[in-house]
RNA sequence: GCGGCCGUAGCUCAACUGGUUAGAGCACUCGCCUGUCACGCGAGAGGUUACCGGUUCAAGUCCGGCCGGCCGCGCCA
C-alpha cells in the first residue's frame, strides 16, 4: 500500500491507509490502546481495538518510536469529535503496527512548547526541540516567507545569484571571521559581513536586478536577536533611485505578509527622517503597534532615511554612519565632493523597520568613484590608503557603471515579526550559543598538530585559569 | 571586556534565619483499566545539589574560586 501523510487523512474516510511517522502519544487502557502519531504533516488518533491482531506489537510502541501503521480511517463517534484539532474528526483503526526503529525516552518532552526548557539541553539535542510543534512551525514559516520573497522577485525579473564565502576582510565594519588560507601560509579570507561589494560589481556586471538568500558573518558578541550568522534577502538594482528600491521592497513586504495572512498597520508604510525618528521616538527603530495590534500579530513598518552620513570618531575624526559606499542625497553631492559641513551631509540609506526591529537597509551606491573617493579622504585616508582598500571598486566603476542601489532584509528579524518569538535562535534551525558553541555539535574545537603545521598556524594562548 | 540573573532527579521546580534519611509534578518501568485524547488509578526506580576549596559541631543554603547558560552594556559599516 502506499502511504497516506497524516494531513491527507481525512480524504480517505472509510478507506484502508498507510503512514508512517512517530508515535507522539501512546495512551494505553489495557484492551484498548489510543496513540497519537505524528509525521511532518501532522497528527492523528489511531485506535487499537480490544483483540486487535495489533495489541502485541501495540503494547511494545513507545513515544518517538518510528512506525509504519496500517488500518481504516474512520468518523470519530459525534461525541467523541475534537472539532479544534487537526483530524479531530477521524481516527485511524489500526490493523498493524510495524516498529521501524525503537527511541530512547528522550531527554525533555516534545509534546508541548519548549521554550520553557533550558535552552542548553535543547540546543544539545536540537533535532529532538525541532520535532516540537512551534519550532516546526517556525523553520516552516521560515521556508514559506523566503519562498515567497523569491516568487515575488523572480516575477519583477531579478536574478539570483550567489557571491562566494571565502572572501576579502571588508574595509571597516565589523570584526571579521578569518579562514586561514592551506595554499597561501599565512594569509586569510575572511567570511562575508554582506555581499555588498560583490553585488555592486554584478550592477556593473549588468545584472541589473540582483537578489541572494545571503549569509551574513559578523564576529561580534550576540544578543538575543543577534547571532555570529544571519540570513539576509540581499536586493541590489541599476537604474534605481531611492524612491524606486523602496516601492519594490514596500511591494514585495506587502504581499508577502498578506499571503501569510498577516496584517499590516499602515499602508503606504509611513516614513519618518532620522531627525523625525530620534524626536517622536527617541530611537531610530521603534515600535507603533498598540497593546492589542501587539496581541493580534499585527505588522507595523515604517521607512526611517535621511541619516547622517558620517558621525564623529573618538579620536575626533569622522567615520560612515552605516556604508560607505552610499550615495548622499543629491542636494548634498556638492559638499561631499567639496566636504564642507560634514556633520550635516546626509545619506541616501533608508531602514525598514518592523515592530521594533530594524527589518532591513539599504541605500543608493555611489557609482562615481569621486564620490567614493571623497568619503575615504574624509574619513582622514590617504590616496594611496583608499586604493589600497577600495581600489578595486574604483577601478571598476571606470567602465561604464549604471547608477545602482539596494536593500538588505534579515531573514531572522522579519521571521521573529511573524512568529512572534522575542529569540533569534527560535527561527534557526541550528543555532549557537551565546558563548558562541554551536548546536549539536561541539564546535569551535582545537585544529590537530598536522593540520597546524599544514596551515603554517603556531597557537600561543595565555594559561587558561583553573583551581 | 563590564554588570545582572541562574545552575538541586531525564525535564520543570521546592527545600524557612545553616539543622534528621534533599521533596513534588511530569517523564520512565511494572500492575490494573473497553472511548481516551496532558487518559485515569496503584506501586517502583531515579540525586557526587555543576565543579574545587573554605567557614562551622553541622552547608543545597554562608564565603572564595572556577566552569557553564541566559539578559543587558561595550561592540555590532
Amino acid at each position: 500500500m502506499e502511504r497516506t501523510f497524516i494531513g491527507d487523512l481525512n480524504q480517505k474516510i472509510g478507506e484502508p491507509a498507510l503512514i508512517r511517522g512517530w508515535v507522539s502519544v501512546r495512551r494505553d487502557q489495557g484492551k484498548m490502546i489510543f496513540f497519537d502519531f505524528r509525521d511532518m504533516t501532522g497528527t492523528v488518533q489511531g485506535v487499537v481495538l480490544p483483540k486487535s491482531d495489533a495489541m502485541e506489537s501495540a503494547k511494545e510502541a513507545r513515544t518517538e518510536y518510528v512506525v509504519a501503521v496500517t488500518g481504516t480511517v474512520n468518523k470519530r463517534p459525534d461525541k467523541n469529535i475534537q472539532a479544534d484539532k487537526l483530524n479531530g474528526d477521524i481516527e485511524l483503526q489500526i490493523e498493524k503496527i510495524e516498529i521501524i526503529n525503537k527511541a530512547e525516552t528522550p531527554p525533555f518532552e516534545i509534546t508541548g512548547d519548549t521554550s520553557a526548557i533550558n535552552e542548553d539541553v535543547r540546543l544539545q539535542y536540537r533535532y529532538l526541540d525541532l520535532r516540537s510543534e512551534r519550532m516546526q512551525r517556525n523553520i516552516r514559516m521560515r521556508s514559506e516567507f523566503v519562498q515567497k520573497v523569491r516568487d515575488f522577485l523572480f516575477k519583477q525579473k531579478f536574478t539570483e545569484i550567489e557571491t562566494p564565502l571565502l572572501t576579502e576582510s571588508t574595509p571597516e565594519g565589523s570584526r571579521d571571521f578569518v579562514v586561514p588560507s592551506r595554499l597561501n601560509p599565512g594569509k586569510f579570507y575572511a567570511l562575508p559581513q554582506s555581499p555588498q561589494q560583490y553585488k555592486q560589481l554584478l550592477m556593473v556586471a549588468g545584472f541589473e536586478r540582483y537578489f541572494q538568500i545571503a549569509r551574513a558573518i559578523r564576529d561580534e558578541d550576540l544578543r538575543a536577536d543577534r547571532g555570529f550568522e544571519h540570513t539576509q534577502i540581499d536586493i541590489e538594482m541599476s537604474f534605481v533611485e531611492q524612491e524606486d528600491v523602496m516601492s519594490t521592497v514596500e511591494a514585495m513586504l506587502i504581499e508577502v505578509a498578506e499571503s501569510m495572512g498577516r496584517t499590516i498597520k499602515q499602508k503606504p508604510f509611513p516614513r519618518f527622517t532620522y531627525a523625525e525618528a530620534m524626536e517622536k521616538y527617541g530611537a531610530d527603530k521603534f515600535d507603533m503597534r498598540t497593546a492589542e495590534e501587539k496581541e493580534s500579530g499585527v505588522l507595523a513598518y515604517a521607512w526611517v532615511y535621511k541619516f547622517p552620513f558620517f558621525e564623529k570618531t573618538d579620536e575626533g575624526g569622522w567615520t560612515f554612519t552605516h556604508n560607505p559606499f552610499s550615495m548622499p542625497i543629491p542636494e548634498h553631492i556638492d559638499q561631499l565632493l567639496k566636504k564642507e559641513n560634514i556633520g550635516e551631509i546626509l545619506t541616501t540609506q533608508y531602514d525598514i523597520v518592523c515592530n521594533g526591529f530594524e527589518a532591513g537597509g539599504g541605500s543608493i551606491r555611489s557609482h562615481d568613484p569621486n564620490i567614493l573617493r571623497s568619503v575615504y579622504e574624509i574619513m582622514g585616508y590617504t590616496k594611496e590608503e583608499t586604493e589600497e582598500r577600495v581600489g578595486h571598486m574604483l577601478e571598476a566603476f571606470k567602465y561604464g557603471t549604471p547608477p545602482h542601489g539596494g536593500l538588505a532584509l534579515g531573514v531572522e528579524r522579519n521571521l521573529m515579526n511573524l512568529t512572534n518569538e522575542t529569540y533569534l535562535r527560535e527561527v534557526q534551525a541550528f543555532p549557537m550559543t551565546r558563548g558562541g558553541q554551536t548546536a549539536v555539535m561541539k564546535a569551535p574545537k582545537p585544529l590537530t598538530d598536522r593540520q597546524l603545521k599544514e596551515l603554517g598556524i603556531k597557537v600561543d594562548l595565555p594559561p587558561k585559569k583553573h583551581d
